[in-house]
DNA sequence: GCCACAAGCAACCTTATGGTTGCCTTTTGA
DNA sequence: TCAAAAGGCAACCATAAGGTTGCTTGTGGC
């Protein structure tokens, strides 16, 4: 997959200020990414209301199996958006609300952005009616 | 486990107040999953910068081609983070802010659910120190 | 020591996704 | 009026993603 990179062509839309959004675009789309899947939503939510908890625990609240379940965690966590640890024979898993915070930063960075830039074009639409 | 319960009287993590996320999971996912791609990250980037902009002009910002870019931008238009208005031969695309700031609000909702869960977790663990 | 429970590993299957190419339709403007 | 630009449609391909099953490993309790 193309690396995506921050300079873009000067022909058409020239990156007039693109947001620090792109910059790290990898990272933050494995996190939208992992977001973006309702099993995986469900489970941050019972996460984010509840603690920690087991692998067994979560899987009892789902309906796909236990498997599944590891395989979306471990989405999650690859993400940054929870972490695991240990406790005797079975692991805990937790919200790790960092990355979260950071991707609700760049919805807001957007939707300033996008604010700015509608200003922009109707004070330039006035200017020239 | 499952610390002071509070709310939840049982053993896994039943649905010990859900916030209300998952009711819309669906339509929230495809939010998540259309911004979980760095091209169309970088779109919506462009996007927000800019304005409205063709298809051609998107294009000519990447390095995929004009079909990829149309694929990109259907994704986003069904995840309703985009639309789009004909004009003459060209489609000009453009932001549509209102499911950005759905997610933005729903990110905020959950980290606000967690340090909530977080500070009950806490004044569990200190009464019983 | 042994059994049962929690989780890990690996293979496998099906479908979705990201991307391409080729060709057709619509619109423009000289 | 007709060539070229902008875009739509459809087929196709490779790989990733979501999910399963079966078996092994690790831990705890008696």
């Amino acid at each position: 997959m193309p690396a995506c990179d921050t300079t873009a062509p000067d022909t058409g839309p020239r990156n007039a200020g693109l947001p620090a959004i792109v910059r790290s675009s990898d990272v933050l789309a494995s996190v939208f990414a992992a977001l973006g899947d309702p099993m995986r939503l469900k489970l941050v939510a019972v996460l984010c209301a509840g603690g920690a908890f087991s692998i067994a625990q979560l899987t009892a609240t789902t309906d796909i199996s236990r498997q599944g379940v590891t395989k979306h965690l471990q989405v999650l966590a690859q993400a940054g958006l929870v972490s695991d640890v240990k406790r005797g024979r079975e692991r805990l898993w937790q919200l790790e609300p960092g990355q979260i915070e950071e991707a609700k930063r760049t919805l807001e960075i957007i939707g300033r952005e996008w604010d700015v830039a509608l200003s922009k074009l109707k004070a330039f639409a006035e200017a020239t009616l």
